[in-house]
DNA sequence: TCACTCAAAGTGATTAGATGACTTAAACAC
DNA sequence: GTGTTTAAGTCATCTAATCACTTTGAGTGA
């Protein structure tokens, strides 16, 4: 009758308080798997299973001969799932729209949160875009507009969106205008800057639903005359 | 120069590539650890910590004796971090503005959308309202809601969000009214059904406003005159 | 003294085989 | 038919050992 909860789940739930307890940082190391072994009475491919469990899910980090990293996601609440293997035309829009229905949002909050650091953040955001585009990471001007809203949850989805989006093949192509993309970002920091929630909101939906008409555009370019628009449509219902 | 991706990470690939390709559904079963361990060539502890790899993320589930099923999250995008340890009511608070951020737009959404089945899971979901909290599965009004959207990112972030805050002490004490959470549901489908989606945002937005201020007055009886109020200030800047 | 080489120690990666515990379903007795 | 028992299949965990990678620092040479 006792619920059985495996010995590997509640592995892993004791090395996570023993992470939070110790109040390791992100970087660094656990102790060794042998270690873990013993202060937890279990062998060492019990303790591997349970690291292979937190590995997942970004909190941790097997490094080869090195040893057990702590990683930034252990402190995210929403995570965009590794193992999801997406990605055509329809599945790119589908996170466009949610970006769409729910970016507009954040930036009505970000402009009442006016927290200086974030409007910072976002500024150098706007100079690193010239750069080639980087993963997903920090520096994405979407992604720190998130972050300046105040709110980890909501920050921590759309960086979770905008990782999906990178494993997209839709994503590399997007030939959106670099310099326009630049300057539309401008305008929603300027809009930020003043406190305008309202309007910074709307020219996040317009820039938003620009590159969704960007990437539709691209998309009929290659597949030219092929008269299969029906995947799209699906997708705008 | 080899990127060493890791027998394991590699593995697990292989074997999400295989479930796909083979159309498993969540329910069926996978071949057992020792089958999967001889077609792909490696040991038994190495395919277990692929599976629980994919265990942690809800992809697929062991069940001791009988076999390793596929569950429902291997074709979800967006997840809730199982390892999050939660807390405090600032966080639930957070939540809260979360949602009070996206589901207004997702209620938008799914007044355009009108998917008339999408419409009869809310109003089953309205009625078993009544019933006793379930945890966070299908079902609840608000991941029906978000179903109705007809974005599944936006579905599964929402049911992301309400994941995690059933895991806070808040929840459970949260002493919303029954009749005035039913009525108000009620009113935000009625909005819907007309396709109302201006109306049916708003209703929504307020919906949550209230609660939110629900919730956080019960706190405020529960500490009663302890001045430490910074809490709640500090989740609303 | 500085820089380079390289050997050793520590760590994770993978393998191998064996035992235990649980689930399921078929075989059996009633 | 019904209920119990048995057996096979499966995951769970352990023990033990070998291989591969990383890091460090001692040693060597310039």
């Amino acid at each position: 009758m006792t619920s059985t909860v495996g010995l590997v789940e509640r592995l892993t739930r004791e090395i996570v308080d023993t992470i939070r307890s110790e109040n390791l940082q992100p970087g660094q190391t656990l102790p060794s798997a042998k270690v873990l072994a013993a202060r937890f009475e279990v062998t060492v491919p019990t303790v591997r299973e349970a690291l292979r469990r937190l590995e997942a899910t970004g909190s941790v980090e097997l490094k080869h001969g090195s040893g057990t990293y702590v990683r930034e996601a252990i402190n995210r609440r929403i995570l965009d799932n590794p193992h999801y293997v997406p990605v055509d035309l329809a599945a790119a829009i589908e996170l466009l729209d949610a970006r769409i229905a729910i970016e507009p949002g954040i930036a009505g909050l970000a402009a009442a949160a006016q927290a200086p650091d974030a409007v910072a953040s976002m500024e150098s955001a706007l100079d690193n875009a010239l750069q080639v585009e980087t993963a997903v990471p920090a520096g994405h001007f979407h992604v720190e507009l998130a972050r300046a809203s105040g709110n980890r949850a909501l920050h921590e989805m759309l960086v979770s969106l905008l990782a999906i989006n990178s494993r997209t093949q839709q994503a590399a192509r997007t030939s959106y205008d670099r310099l326009r993309d630049h300057d539309e970002h401008a305008d929603i920091l300027d809009a930020i800057r003043r406190g305008d929630g309202f309007e910074a909101a709307h020219r996040t939906r317009k820039h938003l639903e620009a590159i969704k008409a960007a990437v539709l555009a691209d998309w009929a370019d290659d597949t030219d005359q092929t008269g299969d628009a029906a995947i799209i449509e699906g997708s705008q219902r």
